[in-house]
DNA sequence: ATGAAATTGAAATTCATTTTCAATTATACG
DNA sequence: CGTATAATTGAAAATGAATTTCAATTTCAT
């Protein structure tokens, strides 16, 4: 599906880089993995980017700088991505998985238009309290939450009515 | 992926089932679509249910009441349910996609343990607000929402606390 | 340096989802 | 009540993302 960004941020800065590096090589060594180029590449590759990637496009970017690493290793290192912090799975409603980072990011979300798949982002500490809310009360270790709206954008909007159903 | 379920709820009233077939048919009939009797039995089946639902289990429980219904069948049904909003697809972490009631059926979210599976519904009137708000600022036509929250249930959490990592 | 253990990546596999197509069935109309 | 037309059905094939396999390669502690 086309990913359009409405908006978009500032790239990390060079130290929130190396904190990321940091988690990344302190979670390898406690599950005792090693420290292979290719992480490495994966890892900043990912940290440069601000879309929600699947893996394949992940991939895609990791090929450009290095073409040797394969879709494998791509899929492996999201996963320990994932495993660490510094990624989150976002299930998308075209049934793909994608990837976002989590590391110094405010809890954000995701609106998203089911005509032309255009996302915006948007912030709502009121979800960050519900999350906590709702865990205390059913006694649940709430890490993480899942939020998107969908819905039509403005310009789908009108495109539909000059052509209606 | 085990789907334990914390709460359940009431089954539908004769008169819901009613007014959920009506609301089928009626989509039907608008789409130039034929009522048989393949139909008929995934609807009710469907609306039989309580869990959320993946393609192949509905698709086992219609098999109990007709055994000639085939998995195509049920797969295309679920997507016209989804059609006129009598069920909503709600991706699972699982990777695998599950269909809810979405008709009488209050705004309801989940919150799924990741060890585990176990599911609980709980309501929270302020993400439906949260949508409309959301919907206004970034001027999108705001359908529907999809809001889960993870985390480790009381049991997995005393039962990792013993063996921990 | 060396060797045990982890890593890599191409290819194969798995598995849910979706499409294809020929036979069947529903419905509108004469 | 036929009959024509268009939709439906379901088995099987296709698709495509996610995951596993395995032999060759690389890392790293000693």
């Amino acid at each position: 599906m086309l990913q359009r960004r409405i908006d978009d941020h500032a790239p990390p800065t060079r130290e929130a880089m190396r904190e990321a590096e940091e988690i990344f090589y302190t979670h390898l060594r406690r599950v005792g993995l090693k420290h292979t180029d290719q992480r490495d590449t994966i890892l900043h590759t990912f940290l440069e980017t601000r879309d929600h990637l699947s893996t394949d496009e992940l991939f895609r970017l990791v090929r450009k700088k290095d073409a040797k690493v394969g879709f494998t290793t791509v899929y492996r290192t999201l996963k320990l991505l994932g495993e660490c912090g510094l990624a989150s799975m976002v299930p998308f409603p075209d049934g793909t998985t994608r990837f976002e980072h989590q590391f110094n990011r405010r809890s954000h979300h995701h609106m998203v238009c089911t005509e032309c798949g255009a996302s915006v982002e948007f912030f709502s500490p009121e979800v960050t309290k519900i999350e906590e809310d709702i865990g205390r009360k059913y006694r649940f270790d709430a890490t993480r939450h899942n939020f998107q709206i969908y819905g039509l954008c403005e310009d789908c909007r009108k495109r539909s009515s000059r052509k209606p159903v």
